[in-house]
DNA sequence: AATAAAATGAAACTAAGTTTCATATATTCT
DNA sequence: AGAATATATGAAACTTAGTTTCATTTTATT
């Protein structure tokens, strides 16, 4: 966290660069200092204090407090990019750091989802008629899961990778329905088409994304928060596939467990008969 | 500070004890928690939550979620499975569950691939040809994952859910191509016929599976071993595909340090001509 | 059984965190 | 250059969380 808030500095305004600084030079003050503090001590306002730990990616400055606190205790610093990659790094290696990286990602997750954003995703997809999920290039691994996922529930699901196919699905749409549209930036313009239309349609909108000022972000009804890991430029990010499938899990243990045995029964059924079936 | 509360268990009273109770079972969750909540859940009132913190030495109760936040940082035990799953489990501690699960599952693939064949697997491709990958259920997001990675490498890649159409694709392969048979089980019958038939044409078989005396797991050439987390028989294994898409990761990365800058150059070309195209 | 002491929860209160909105600043376009 | 638009910021309103008070219940003691 405070590696990335380093790494980040440049990009950040004059105000946000004033917080920064306090938090890099007195992390261990954070965890017990509030809003107000805070704002004091940079000299910017509430409201920026709490601009700047969305801005970094982190949900709430609750979050943002914890999230220091634990990693004070041991200074190691996860690895979240790959510009330390090394020309003459063996597989081996390259299979370490991805791990650590991969691993610490979904770390980050814990900071990022909004308990009460969660929460309010869960309640809708429950009472959902029909649910719609889209996601281009990487993400579409995420949304083809989920698709999966929910046609094991018994959930009316359309995926299809194809922008036509589905813009045709959502002229169909009503309030009942919801749209779970899945972007690491929140800017891919076919997602965002297609989430604005379904939206336009009545449909709750549930985007599944990085934290920031993205179009798809603002736009959402419901924002599951993907966290904003530093990517290779040159290799993209591998992580948020990770993130993102680790918030469908989420999603699908949730109803699983509201559900209750009832839909448990019918899905060992089906895999009984898929035994049967295959061999 | 949970050891001290353990010790002081006999001296609470029976409120006290609920409190202690809850806390101890579920410390992980408590930083993210209200008062109210924690009252709740331990059937007690908010007041009470407050005194027992005042109780075991702490200031207040955000004084005790802090430290109990740092406590845990170091204590690496993982949920492993999800037969812990309560009926009245929220969203949130679900998806606190599923973040350790999956996380939990990355860590244990460190152990279970072993460097010579994560070697010999980075050698085979980079020499391939073709490719073939083939996953069904759960496993086909992994292979269409690796389908999308490979295909930005410039490599000739099929993956297609449709056995049919992979079975057509197999005649035509020889020494110089990979399959890459991915399936938890190690013993899906679409796969296995498919890795067997590839296999006969000359083409080395490279498995991601769980390490276990199942057929593909045997038969293949090269073992990429997934670890044999516990899945909960209710609902599927949620974490397969974590470790399977880090097995894909570790490849991909390998690969794109092997190959240079070139490489890279292309993909950054396809990079901007979908900024152009998309906009 | 009566009284005192301790424990508890409901509700009032206080503090903290977040959002909104108006304003200031920067950027882009003509 | 100047208007128009977008972005950034802080003050204040608002929401949520945490703490204290006080009346009530429970337990212990005489």
């Amino acid at each position: 966290m405070l590696g990335q808030i380093r790494r980040q500095l440049s990009r950040f305004s004059k105000t946000e660069r004033k917080i920064a600084e306090y938090v890099l030079n007195h992390a261990e003050l954070i965890p017990t200092m509030t809003t107000k503090e805070l704002a004091a001590k940079a000299d910017v306002s509430e409201a920026s204090v709490v601009r700047f730990t969305k801005s970094v990616g982190i949900g709430s400055f609750k979050a943002f407090k914890i999230l220091l606190a634990q990693e004070l205790v041991n200074q190691e610093e996860y690895i979240t990019d790959f510009s330390i990659t090394q020309k003459k790094d063996t597989p081996y290696e390259l299979f370490q750091k991805v791990v650590h990286v991969n691993r610490g990602a979904i770390d980050l997750l814990l900071a990022s989802i909004e308990k009460k954003e969660l929460e309010k995703a869960v309640k809708t997809l429950q009472n959902a008629r029909r649910i719609l999920f889209y996601g281009v290039g990487g993400s579409a691994v995420a949304a083809m899961d989920a698709h999966f996922k929910f046609t094991k529930l018994g959930y009316q699901v359309e995926y299809h990778a194809d922008f036509h196919y589905m813009l045709s699905v959502i002229p169909f749409l009503s309030e009942n329905d919801v749209f779970v549209a899945i972007s690491m930036s929140g800017e891919t313009k076919d997602v965002l088409e297609l989430a604005r239309f379904a939206k336009q349609q009545g449909a709750v909108l549930i985007a599944i994304t990085n934290l920031n000022k993205s179009p798809l972000c603002k736009e959402a009804d419901i924002q599951l928060a993907t966290p904003n890991v530093e990517k290779d430029f040159r290799v993209g990010s591998i992580t948020s596939r990770m993130t993102q499938l680790t918030v469908i899990d989420a999603l699908y243990i949730s109803l699983v467990n509201q559900m209750g045995e009832g839909i448990i029964d019918r899905y060992q059924n089906a895999r009984e008969q898929a035994v049967k079936l295959r061999r």
